[in-house]
RNA sequence: GGCCCCAUCGUCUAGCCCGGUUUAGGACACCAGAUUCUCAUUCUGGCGGCACGGGUUCGAAUCCCGUUGGGGCUGCCA
């Protein structure tokens, strides 16, 4: 590429379905490929099947790329509103004997010698002469087919590199032969490995393809998502997986894409999106997280920031999406609390913990502050006082207070919970016993 | 079937272009240990791979050919 063209890429989807992880995949990689060059992204509806397109998919499309940050910089153009144009080139192919007529669908005269291109992942690729058919261009409803409309807009677009996924390798030579017919000069082509299903064949709705929308709804962080799809079929080369949005900009090249398909490994996504969660500052999080409670009414609008920061740091090194915290939080929530079957059964089969609760109850009475520090002294001094192990102690009264076996630190857990709220649940968990 | 693409741990990958520095490195997952009130986090260790066969070469994960395997396309869908 010249020093002083100005490079252009695009995404084009089809608004006949949801973005999924496959689709958004190619739009990073075009936005990584122009903000890496300083160039432009033009973003292109390709709705010409009328039948099928549809405004929700438009709208939700939309979304998922600004929600991730790939914003485009020009467009987005609607292929629908450019039939006029579409008809015109036709015609001309047509004038010039280089397209026939058949019915009312024009045909591309394809000539029988080979196509040739140097794609920039994969080298040289050669079709032998007669590898495919004459090509439809105008179909007889009186539309544009992919090829021909693709090969307009990308020309008139100005599109300088066609970055997609390497099933369009075989659309490659059929619109060689469009752009030669039409005399455009020929964009640089890359084809990016597809993401497979975990059996390694094409990813589907029924192979567990997730829409974009999907993974902003369990939770997972855009950051996250982002970084972990730049890693899918590319790298930093260095040890390393982590990496901020400039970082990937800053590294990222055509060259250093992979050949070979990769695997959606959603555990590497989760695990990823539980360190993006624990580098984010507390606050943060817990604005995050507020309309995953909402949802399940567990608080309102208008709660108490303080408060429900002060809970999602007790929890921020457990979660990994965003849902799961309603879940394990619960107990701060409600006022009547669940027992986990397991849990209940412990309580029950813990010997001497009638007792112990019945002075643990007195002893946070007596206490005159009840912070971390304050609690955890008088628990670990009835502890000693009763010579019993500190597990003895901590475990049930765990259960009693939140119905779970497992949980954040148990002292951090009752300052938390506040004194009214243990003492009522120590003393309803003894009804239990 | 035809055409095209691909091939490093289960998965994501480094190394491959410019063959020796590699007992093939890292990450996820898994297993074990340490820390700890549980879980989680964190740390340490472990398991595990160059698909196969021929070349070329003093030497090949790295270059060439073939086989096998996988994938894509083969629509007047995009």
């Amino acid at each position: 590429m010249a020093d002083k063209e100005i490079v252009r890429a695009r995404f084009a989807p089809s608004p006949t379905g949801y973005l999924h992880i496959g689709g958004v995949r190619t739009a990073l990689f075009n936005w990584l490929f122009t903000r890496h060059n300083k160039g432009v992204f033009v973003l292109r509806i390709e709705d010409t099947d009328k039948a099928r397109s549809e405004k929700v998919y438009l709208d939700q499309i939309l979304e998922d790329l600004k929600w991730l940050g790939l914003h485009w910089d020009e467009g987005p153009h609607f292929q629908s509103q450019r039939f006029p144009i579409y008809k015109k080139y036709a015609q001309k192919l047509l004038d010039e004997k280089k397209a026939y007529s058949e019915g009312t669908a024009i045909i591309l005269r394809v000539p029988q010698k080979p196509f040739r291109f140097d794609d920039i992942i994969r080298g040289p690729i050669e079709f032998a002469a007669g590898s495919f058919k004459d090509q439809v261009l105008m179909k007889s409803d009186g539309t544009p087919t992919y090829n021909f409309a693709c090969v307009i807009d990308d020309h008139d677009m100005k599109i300088t590199h066609i970055i997609r996924g390497e099933d369009h390798i075989s659309n490659t030579p059929k619109q060689m032969a469009i752009y030669e017919a039409l005399g455009f000069s020929l964009p640089r082509f890359a084809h990016i490995p597809l993401i497979v299903a975990a059996d390694r064949s094409r990813l589907s709705k029924r192979k567990g393809a997730m829409p974009v929308s999907y993974y902003r709804e369990q939770g997972y962080l855009p950051e996250a998502l982002f970084n972990f799809l730049a890693l899918l079929g590319w790298s930093l080369g260095a040890r390393q997986e982590i990496a901020s949005k400039e970082e990937i900009i800053r590294e990222f090249t055509l060259e250093r894409v992979l050949k070979t398909a990769a695997a959606f490994n959603p555990e590497k996504l989760e695990w990823m999106n539980g360190q993006y969660i624990q580098q984010l500052d507390t606050k943060r999080l817990t604005e995050l997280i507020a309309p995953f409670l909402i949802q399940k009414k567990y608080i309102n609008k208008d709660y108490d920031k303080k408060k429900l920061t002060e809970i999602v740091e007790l929890f921020k090194i457990r979660v990994k999406k965003l849902s799961d915290f309603p879940e394990l939080a619960d107990f701060f929530f409600v006022d009547k609390i669940e027992f986990a079957p397991e849990a209940k059964t412990f309580l029950q089969k813990k010997k001497n913990t009638k007792d112990i609760f019945t002075k643990l109850i007195a002893v946070l009475e007596k206490i005159d502050s009840f912070d971390i520090k304050t609690v955890e002294d008088s628990c670990r001094d009835l502890i000693a006082k009763e010579g019993i192990k500190s597990g003895d102690l901590i475990h049930p009264v765990r259960v009693a207070l939140t119905g779970k076996r497992v949980g954040p630190g148990l002292f951090e857990t009752m300052a938390a919970l506040g004194r009214e709220r243990v003492s009522a649940r120590l003393t309803q968990a003894l009804k239990l016993l």
